[in-house]
DNA sequence: GTCCGATCATTTGTATACAAACAATACTCG
DNA sequence: CGAGTATTGTTTGTATACAAATGATCGGAC
Protein backbone atom coordinates (compact mmCIF):
# COMPACT_ATOMS: atom_id res chain seq x y z
CA UNK A 1 0.00 0.00 0.00
CA UNK A 2 3.11 2.13 0.96
CA UNK A 3 4.60 3.40 -1.91
CA UNK A 4 8.45 5.05 -1.55
CA UNK A 5 8.62 7.86 -4.10
CA UNK A 6 11.04 10.38 -4.23
CA UNK A 7 10.53 13.79 -6.38
CA UNK A 8 8.72 12.44 -9.25
CA UNK A 9 5.70 15.03 -10.02
CA UNK A 10 4.23 13.38 -12.63
CA UNK A 11 1.86 10.48 -12.45
CA UNK A 12 1.87 9.63 -8.67
CA UNK A 13 0.72 12.39 -7.27
CA UNK A 14 1.99 11.52 -3.57
CA UNK A 15 0.26 12.49 -0.55
CA UNK A 16 -2.54 14.52 -1.36
CA UNK A 17 -4.13 16.04 1.74
CA UNK A 18 -7.74 16.60 -0.08
CA UNK A 19 -7.76 13.02 -0.02
CA UNK A 20 -7.22 11.67 3.59
CA UNK A 21 -10.05 11.01 5.91
CA UNK A 22 -8.99 13.32 9.12
CA UNK A 23 -9.12 16.22 6.36
CA UNK A 24 -12.50 15.57 5.00
CA UNK A 25 -13.68 14.87 8.25
CA UNK A 26 -12.69 18.07 9.89
CA UNK A 27 -14.36 19.86 6.97
CA UNK A 28 -17.35 17.58 7.42
CA UNK A 29 -17.75 18.83 11.08
CA UNK A 30 -16.73 22.95 10.84
CA UNK A 31 -20.33 22.28 7.99
CA UNK A 32 -22.29 20.86 10.98
CA UNK A 33 -20.66 23.50 13.56
CA UNK A 34 -21.83 26.01 11.12
CA UNK A 35 -25.86 24.80 10.49
CA UNK A 36 -25.65 23.92 14.36
CA UNK A 37 -24.85 27.98 15.29
CA UNK A 38 -27.16 29.19 12.65
CA UNK A 39 -30.00 26.85 13.73
CA UNK A 40 -29.81 26.19 17.39
CA UNK A 41 -31.47 28.55 19.66
CA UNK A 42 -30.03 30.06 22.96
CA UNK A 43 -26.95 29.93 21.38
CA UNK A 44 -26.16 26.73 22.36
CA UNK A 45 -23.35 25.07 21.30
CA UNK A 46 -22.92 21.11 20.11
CA UNK A 47 -21.15 20.27 23.13
CA UNK A 48 -23.43 21.94 25.29
CA UNK A 49 -26.99 20.97 23.42
CA UNK A 50 -25.01 17.36 24.58
CA UNK A 51 -25.19 17.74 28.12
CA UNK A 52 -28.55 18.91 27.56
CA UNK A 53 -29.65 16.35 25.55
CA UNK A 54 -28.62 13.84 27.77
CA UNK A 55 -29.18 14.90 31.01
CA UNK A 56 -32.77 14.92 29.44
CA UNK A 57 -32.70 11.76 28.30
CA UNK A 58 -30.89 10.14 31.93
CA UNK A 59 -31.89 12.32 34.43
CA UNK A 60 -29.17 13.79 36.71
CA UNK A 61 -25.83 12.65 36.36
CA UNK A 62 -22.43 13.26 38.27
CA UNK A 63 -20.12 15.33 35.90
CA UNK A 64 -17.95 12.93 35.25
CA UNK A 65 -20.12 10.67 34.17
CA UNK A 66 -21.77 13.12 32.25
CA UNK A 67 -18.57 13.91 30.34
CA UNK A 68 -18.35 10.19 29.59
CA UNK A 69 -22.05 9.99 28.22
CA UNK A 70 -21.38 12.59 25.97
CA UNK A 71 -17.84 11.94 24.92
CA UNK A 72 -16.20 14.51 26.53
CA UNK A 73 -12.80 14.96 28.75
CA UNK A 74 -13.23 15.72 32.37
CA UNK A 75 -11.84 19.27 32.41
CA UNK A 76 -14.23 20.23 29.51
CA UNK A 77 -17.12 18.92 30.47
CA UNK A 78 -16.29 21.60 33.53
CA UNK A 79 -16.02 24.02 31.31
CA UNK A 80 -19.30 23.23 29.78
CA UNK A 81 -21.10 22.85 33.02
CA UNK A 82 -19.64 26.14 34.90
CA UNK A 83 -20.90 28.25 31.73
CA UNK A 84 -24.41 26.37 31.34
CA UNK A 85 -24.06 26.95 35.24
CA UNK A 86 -23.60 30.52 35.60
CA UNK A 87 -26.30 30.88 32.87
CA UNK A 88 -28.33 28.87 35.24
CA UNK A 89 -29.60 26.37 32.69
CA UNK A 90 -28.11 23.40 34.64
CA UNK A 91 -27.17 23.29 38.55
CA UNK A 92 -25.09 21.28 40.98
CA UNK A 93 -25.15 20.10 43.91
CA UNK A 94 -22.77 17.70 46.19
CA UNK A 95 -24.28 14.11 46.21
CA UNK A 96 -24.71 13.28 49.71
CA UNK A 97 -23.97 9.46 48.68
CA UNK A 98 -20.71 10.35 47.54
CA UNK A 99 -18.22 13.20 48.70
CA UNK A 100 -16.57 13.58 45.64
CA UNK A 101 -19.48 13.75 43.44
CA UNK A 102 -21.08 16.64 41.83
CA UNK A 103 -24.20 16.03 40.81
CA UNK A 104 -25.86 18.04 37.58
CA UNK A 105 -29.31 18.54 37.25
CA UNK A 106 -31.70 20.95 34.76
CA UNK A 107 -32.82 23.70 36.60
CA UNK A 108 -36.34 24.20 34.90
CA UNK A 109 -35.86 27.10 32.83
CA UNK A 110 -33.17 24.61 30.95
CA UNK A 111 -35.88 22.30 30.95
CA UNK A 112 -37.84 24.85 29.44
CA UNK A 113 -34.97 25.67 26.96
CA UNK A 114 -34.40 21.93 26.26
CA UNK A 115 -37.82 21.36 25.07
CA UNK A 116 -37.61 24.31 22.76
CA UNK A 117 -34.10 23.23 21.47
CA UNK A 118 -35.29 19.43 20.41
CA UNK A 119 -37.41 20.63 17.30
CA UNK A 120 -34.18 22.48 16.23
CA UNK A 121 -31.50 19.74 17.03
CA UNK A 122 -34.05 17.60 14.74
CA UNK A 123 -33.69 19.95 12.20
CA UNK A 124 -30.19 20.67 12.63
CA UNK A 125 -29.49 16.96 11.88
CA UNK A 126 -31.51 16.59 8.45
CA UNK A 127 -29.84 20.19 7.19
CA UNK A 128 -26.63 18.13 8.06
CA UNK A 129 -27.49 15.35 6.08
CA UNK A 130 -29.44 17.09 3.10
CA UNK A 131 -27.10 16.37 0.18
CA UNK A 132 -27.64 12.40 0.77
CA UNK A 133 -30.42 10.69 0.06
CA UNK A 134 -32.20 8.81 2.65
CA UNK A 135 -30.03 5.18 1.75
CA UNK A 136 -26.71 7.40 1.89
CA UNK A 137 -27.58 8.79 5.17
CA UNK A 138 -28.05 5.19 6.79
CA UNK A 139 -24.94 3.35 5.52
CA UNK A 140 -23.00 7.44 6.50
CA UNK A 141 -24.33 7.06 9.83
CA UNK A 142 -23.64 3.36 10.06
CA UNK A 143 -19.71 3.84 8.23
CA UNK A 144 -19.07 6.78 10.91
CA UNK A 145 -20.27 4.68 13.96
CA UNK A 146 -18.13 2.32 13.38
CA UNK A 147 -15.26 5.09 12.95
CA UNK A 148 -16.30 6.35 16.48
CA UNK B 1 -37.88 16.87 4.53
CA UNK B 2 -38.36 20.01 5.87
CA UNK B 3 -39.95 18.09 9.29
CA UNK B 4 -38.48 14.71 10.47
CA UNK B 5 -41.29 13.89 12.40
CA UNK B 6 -42.05 10.65 9.40
CA UNK B 7 -41.21 7.28 9.48
CA UNK B 8 -40.82 6.60 13.86
CA UNK B 9 -40.98 2.84 14.88
CA UNK B 10 -44.07 2.78 17.70
CA UNK B 11 -42.32 4.02 20.34
CA UNK B 12 -41.27 7.79 20.25
CA UNK B 13 -37.95 7.63 21.39
CA UNK B 14 -37.75 11.20 21.39
CA UNK B 15 -34.22 12.40 20.26
CA UNK B 16 -31.40 9.81 20.99
CA UNK B 17 -27.83 12.05 21.18
CA UNK B 18 -25.89 9.01 20.21
CA UNK B 19 -27.84 8.90 17.07
CA UNK B 20 -27.39 12.24 15.62
CA UNK B 21 -24.77 12.22 12.88
CA UNK B 22 -22.93 15.73 14.64
CA UNK B 23 -22.52 13.41 17.52
CA UNK B 24 -21.04 10.65 15.87
CA UNK B 25 -18.85 12.72 13.59
CA UNK B 26 -17.40 14.89 17.09
CA UNK B 27 -16.60 11.12 18.13
CA UNK B 28 -15.18 10.19 14.69
CA UNK B 29 -13.01 13.04 15.11
CA UNK B 30 -11.89 12.42 18.08
CA UNK B 31 -10.66 9.42 17.99
CA UNK B 32 -8.91 10.37 14.43
CA UNK B 33 -7.22 12.92 16.21
CA UNK B 34 -5.99 10.50 18.82
CA UNK B 35 -4.22 7.99 16.55
CA UNK B 36 -2.40 10.86 15.14
CA UNK B 37 -0.97 11.80 18.24
CA UNK B 38 0.35 8.51 18.40
CA UNK B 39 1.59 7.93 15.31
CA UNK B 40 2.86 11.52 14.04
CA UNK B 41 6.40 12.81 14.47
CA UNK B 42 7.65 15.79 16.20
CA UNK B 43 4.21 16.76 18.15
CA UNK B 44 2.52 17.41 14.76
CA UNK B 45 -0.53 18.37 15.07
CA UNK B 46 -3.39 17.48 12.56
CA UNK B 47 -3.69 21.43 11.37
CA UNK B 48 -0.45 22.10 11.53
CA UNK B 49 0.37 18.63 9.22
CA UNK B 50 -2.15 20.52 7.24
CA UNK B 51 -0.55 23.14 6.54
CA UNK B 52 2.75 21.53 6.26
CA UNK B 53 1.21 19.25 3.37
CA UNK B 54 -0.31 21.70 1.70
CA UNK B 55 2.97 24.07 1.35
CA UNK B 56 4.78 20.83 -0.03
CA UNK B 57 2.17 20.31 -2.41
CA UNK B 58 1.55 23.83 -3.50
CA UNK B 59 4.36 25.50 -2.46
CA UNK B 60 4.44 28.93 -0.69
CA UNK B 61 2.09 30.55 -0.37
CA UNK B 62 -0.11 33.89 1.14
CA UNK B 63 -1.20 33.38 4.73
CA UNK B 64 -4.78 33.61 4.34
CA UNK B 65 -5.09 31.63 0.93
CA UNK B 66 -2.85 28.77 2.89
CA UNK B 67 -5.91 28.95 5.54
CA UNK B 68 -8.43 28.62 2.36
CA UNK B 69 -6.73 25.56 1.06
CA UNK B 70 -6.34 24.05 4.50
CA UNK B 71 -9.97 24.96 5.69
CA UNK B 72 -8.97 27.13 8.12
CA UNK B 73 -9.83 30.54 9.39
CA UNK B 74 -7.82 33.55 9.22
CA UNK B 75 -7.34 33.78 12.91
CA UNK B 76 -6.84 30.20 13.47
CA UNK B 77 -3.82 29.91 10.76
CA UNK B 78 -2.06 33.28 11.94
CA UNK B 79 -2.01 31.10 15.43
CA UNK B 80 -0.54 27.88 13.36
CA UNK B 81 1.96 29.47 11.51
CA UNK B 82 3.09 31.66 13.95
CA UNK B 83 3.61 28.40 16.09
CA UNK B 84 5.50 26.36 13.38
CA UNK B 85 7.82 29.81 12.48
CA UNK B 86 8.65 30.02 16.36
CA UNK B 87 9.84 26.15 15.92
CA UNK B 88 11.69 27.27 12.68
CA UNK B 89 10.07 24.80 10.66
CA UNK B 90 8.02 27.53 8.71
CA UNK B 91 9.46 30.77 7.90
CA UNK B 92 7.39 34.39 6.86
CA UNK B 93 8.32 36.96 4.86
CA UNK B 94 6.86 40.07 3.03
CA UNK B 95 5.71 39.53 -0.42
CA UNK B 96 7.43 42.30 -2.35
CA UNK B 97 4.67 42.66 -5.07
CA UNK B 98 1.77 42.77 -2.13
CA UNK B 99 2.51 44.74 0.88
CA UNK B 100 -0.95 43.18 2.35
CA UNK B 101 0.34 39.24 2.10
CA UNK B 102 2.77 37.57 4.19
CA UNK B 103 4.44 34.97 2.39
CA UNK B 104 4.81 31.52 4.11
CA UNK B 105 7.02 29.12 3.03
CA UNK B 106 8.45 25.73 4.25
CA UNK B 107 12.20 26.19 5.87
CA UNK B 108 15.05 23.56 4.98
CA UNK B 109 14.35 21.93 8.58
CA UNK B 110 10.50 22.21 7.93
CA UNK B 111 10.89 20.08 4.23
CA UNK B 112 13.06 17.56 6.05
CA UNK B 113 10.51 16.45 8.84
CA UNK B 114 8.11 16.84 5.94
CA UNK B 115 9.46 14.03 4.27
CA UNK B 116 9.80 11.88 7.26
CA UNK B 117 6.06 12.93 8.15
CA UNK B 118 4.16 11.86 4.80
CA UNK B 119 4.95 8.04 5.60
CA UNK B 120 3.15 8.70 9.25
CA UNK B 121 0.55 10.57 7.91
CA UNK B 122 -0.27 7.94 5.01
CA UNK B 123 -0.41 5.33 8.20
CA UNK B 124 -2.71 7.70 10.43
CA UNK B 125 -5.38 7.02 7.45
CA UNK B 126 -5.14 3.70 6.95
CA UNK B 127 -5.08 3.39 10.70
CA UNK B 128 -8.59 5.49 10.76
CA UNK B 129 -10.10 3.77 8.17
CA UNK B 130 -9.39 0.04 9.46
CA UNK B 131 -11.86 -0.47 11.07
CA UNK B 132 -14.13 -0.69 7.49
CA UNK B 133 -13.40 -2.60 4.26
CA UNK B 134 -11.93 -1.22 1.36
CA UNK B 135 -15.15 -0.76 -0.25
CA UNK B 136 -16.82 0.70 2.99
CA UNK B 137 -13.83 3.03 3.37
CA UNK B 138 -14.33 4.56 -0.64
CA UNK B 139 -18.29 4.90 0.24
CA UNK B 140 -17.15 6.56 3.72
CA UNK B 141 -15.11 9.29 1.85
CA UNK B 142 -17.18 9.67 -1.00
CA UNK B 143 -20.22 10.47 1.09
CA UNK B 144 -18.20 12.61 3.66
CA UNK B 145 -16.85 14.81 1.09
CA UNK B 146 -20.64 15.32 -0.04
CA UNK B 147 -21.07 16.36 3.15
CA UNK B 148 -17.59 19.07 3.62
C1' DG C 1 -5.64 60.83 -9.53
C1' DT C 2 -8.73 59.77 -6.07
C1' DC C 3 -12.16 57.39 -3.66
C1' DC C 4 -14.38 52.91 -2.45
C1' DG C 5 -14.94 48.37 -1.86
C1' DA C 6 -12.35 44.15 -1.31
C1' DT C 7 -8.57 41.63 0.61
C1' DC C 8 -4.99 40.72 4.03
C1' DA C 9 -3.24 40.32 8.48
C1' DT C 10 -3.89 41.08 13.31
C1' DT C 11 -6.16 41.34 17.80
C1' DT C 12 -9.61 40.21 21.28
C1' DG C 13 -12.89 37.30 23.31
C1' DT C 14 -15.31 32.94 23.86
C1' DA C 15 -15.64 27.89 23.58
C1' DT C 16 -14.08 23.39 22.90
C1' DA C 17 -10.36 19.68 23.55
C1' DC C 18 -6.89 17.21 26.00
C1' DA C 19 -2.52 16.20 28.77
C1' DA C 20 -0.67 16.38 33.21
C1' DA C 21 -0.54 17.20 37.93
C1' DC C 22 -3.11 17.67 42.16
C1' DA C 23 -6.25 17.11 46.48
C1' DA C 24 -10.08 14.83 48.42
C1' DT C 25 -12.74 10.95 48.84
C1' DA C 26 -14.18 6.09 48.11
C1' DC C 27 -13.13 1.29 47.78
C1' DT C 28 -10.67 -3.20 48.25
C1' DC C 29 -7.96 -6.39 50.14
C1' DG C 30 -5.08 -8.28 53.40
C1' DC D 1 -8.71 -1.57 60.82
C1' DG D 2 -5.43 0.25 57.46
C1' DA D 3 -2.68 0.71 53.28
C1' DG D 4 -2.72 1.09 48.73
C1' DT D 5 -5.42 2.00 44.67
C1' DA D 6 -9.06 4.00 41.97
C1' DT D 7 -12.26 7.64 41.10
C1' DT D 8 -13.83 12.41 41.12
C1' DG D 9 -13.26 17.01 40.46
C1' DT D 10 -10.05 20.97 39.75
C1' DT D 11 -6.32 23.62 37.79
C1' DT D 12 -2.82 24.85 34.40
C1' DG D 13 -1.02 25.02 29.89
C1' DT D 14 -1.26 24.37 24.94
C1' DA D 15 -3.79 24.17 20.54
C1' DT D 16 -7.57 24.59 17.59
C1' DA D 17 -11.87 27.22 15.99
C1' DC D 18 -14.50 31.25 14.88
C1' DA D 19 -16.92 35.94 15.35
C1' DA D 20 -16.06 40.64 15.25
C1' DA D 21 -13.48 44.72 15.04
C1' DT D 22 -9.31 47.12 13.28
C1' DG D 23 -5.67 49.01 10.30
C1' DA D 24 -3.07 48.59 6.08
C1' DT D 25 -3.01 47.91 1.37
C1' DC D 26 -4.68 46.84 -3.20
C1' DG D 27 -7.75 47.15 -7.21
C1' DG D 28 -11.01 49.14 -10.00
C1' DA D 29 -14.47 52.82 -11.29
C1' DC D 30 -15.00 57.33 -12.32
Amino acid sequence: MTIARKHQPASDAGYILDDQVGFILRQAQQRHTNIFASLMIEELTPTQWAVLAKLKESGPCSQNLLGRQTAMDAATVKGVIDRLTKRGITATTADPADGRRLLVTLTPEGAEICERAEPMADRITAVTLEPLTAPERQTLVALLRRLA
